[in-house]
DNA sequence: CTGAAAGCGCTTACAG
DNA sequence: CTGAAAGCGCTTACAG
């Protein structure tokens, strides 16, 4: 394959201004250029991001590390990153952790190697201790669906306490008053959060009777886990409502529920989190808890390049999107509040 | 950051010693080796990727370009890559091309820049042109879901014919003779060799009413277009079966037959593709053709690597695996054929 | 506006 | 078993 030196030779110029002509277009008289473009394309030259990364300590590549990519919410957040630098002619590696907090510290480890930019990062849990690690070692980083505790970082992410008490609020106000709460791993930050908003939510209600609620907390919050849970519940199941921790948990439970003869949202009534596609195509259409997982995902990019860009110029930024409601058929009023 | 040079000064060692310790450490004594690892560990050295990569020409990064990364079929096949990759201490690089050929050109000179050791793609179309420029430059090749026509390269997939045979079988059995086929585009690949297996297998039934059947190509393979397609048909919907493209087209299509008061699989019988994880879920579970899309990626991104860690001794391998049908409630038998 | 030179951090024969 | 040296392909001040 063709290097930068054959260009040069062939353009009859040196190779420094090859780089240039690459680099910094605007240094070279446009003929000069026009000929070195000419030859480039000729040789169908393709610089080395080696060799140029060494050199320039930049390389357009940043890491993403995702607790679950099958989760569609993850997935669509990793397609807005995507679309973010491939706008930007970045190109992105990534990052599976399947929640576990030993793949982070390894992949971040390996995304350090790779000399990345910049890490964009939905964090296991709420340790920082990793993430000041990669900090130190001068990594650029960026927080999705998370916000930064006691680190200087870029984050955008979603209120989720504000989503949490959607969600209860929804329920109350359909008048139920037993609920099940069924999240992921208690130490999961967005859990935390959720479980926050739900308890204020019903602080809030000057009611006689507030909900009292119940919490599940789940190793992995996928649609089989949360079905053999309740599947395998053998207390009788006393709640009418039922908040999830995302859509797939929620299309999880409403089958076990269906197994047990339980009709939704005429016995019980579930509420989903963040609004996948197939909320609207499931068994039951789920009511749900919407975030703007590709925004987040764009947004998170959009501003871990810019600061690779013009690290002078950039302030860090916290970006809050805020969560809606989404109602559709799997809650209904409850039993005791109807005529 | 420190260097190989601090290592080195610090273990008293030249260098390149600290470079064999790092790369073939059975050349070094033992108490060397040691010393040496125990000052890297010190350091907290890392060695830079960019500098390893420009003298070695390997830096353990692949690229893998899908097609869309939002449908569940194509993220199980990610992460089956992933998972190779990082047993094998790899890296992957995800570009999602949109079904665009333009911006699967664009990527794989982005990957090529990159100097990526190889590309996992699933091709947007029969044409190997742009695959051939890939191969020409060196860089491994791998194609997933689908076979190489007239390209050197190893290739795991899925017999797409038999696929098609399958789904038109199943639709014969249960008595029907009008049939719908609704695809991705008519050049996209899997599709041309679904039609092909539908074909045959209506040419191999000797049976006097053998099935008719109608296409009609989708541009994008989405719940979103194949429901407003059916939805705006406007001439009256004589078809008692369905064959789609995929679970996401099942879906559109069950919710916009529902919306005609058609009902599955009373009325008409529908057939997915896949078999993702959510069709148990459909508001009608959706049967379906199964494939290993997780097992794909999976063996595909260890046929790379292996590849790449030992050219001489790889022969270039074309795996197939077989479709399974999985019956659920979508399909049933034609009413002509019930009692 | 262009060219010559140094050097980014490593690996890899080669000599000893 | 270890060290000295060349060089991978670029970028970047600097001089002119």
């Amino acid at each position: 394959m063709a290097n930068i030196r054959d260009v040069a030779q062939l353009a009859g110029v040196s190779l420094g201004t090859v780089s240039n002509a690459i680099n910094r277009p605007e240094l070279l008289a446009s003929s000069t250029l026009q000929r070195i473009q000419k030859v480039i394309e000729e040789l169908e030259f393709v610089p080395n991001a080696s060799a140029r990364n060494l050199r320039s300590r930049r390389n357009r590549v940043i890491g993403l590390v995702l607790p679950d990519v099958s989760n569609p919410f993850y997935t669509d957040l990793a397609k807005g990153v995507n679309d973010a630098a491939y706008a930007s002619e970045y190109v992105v590696i990534l990052c599976n952790t399947d929640g576990s907090a030993q793949k982070e510290v390894q992949y971040l480890d390996v995304l350090a190697r790779q000399n990345v930019e910049g890490i964009l990062i939905t964090p296991v849990s709420e340790s920082n201790l990793t993430l000041a690690n990669v900090a130190e070692r001068g990594i650029r980083l960026a927080l999705v669906d998370r916000f930064p505790l006691g680190l200087q970082a870029c984050s955008v992410a979603v209120n989720d306490v504000y989503g949490g008490s959607l969600a209860l609020t929804h329920l109350h106000d359909l008048g139920h008053r037993k609920i099940l709460v069924i999240m992921g791993k208690a130490d999961f930050p967005q859990v935390v959060d959720r479980i926050t908003g739900i308890k204020q939510a019903i602080e809030s209600i000057v009611d006689a009777d507030a909900p009292e609620f119940i919490k599940i907390h789940l190793d992995s919050m996928s649609v089989k886990n949360a079905y053999e849970v309740i599947r395998d519940m053998n207390s009788p199941f006393d709640f009418t409502g039922v908040i999830c921790g995302n859509d797939l948990i929620a299309i999880g439970v409403i089958r076990a529920l269906g197994e047990k003869n339980i009709s939704i949202p005429e016995d019980v009534s579930v509420i989903g989190y963040d609004d996948i596609d197939f909320a609207t195509s499931a068994t039951v259409p789920i009511t749900s808890i919407s975030q703007p997982s590709y925004e987040l995902g764009f947004t998170a990019a959009e501003l871990l390049i810019s600061e690779g860009e013009s690290p002078e110029k950039h302030v860090h930024q916290r970006i809050e999107f805020q969560p809606k409601l989404v109602i559709r058929s799997s809650t209904a009023e409850a039993k005791s509040h109807r005529p």
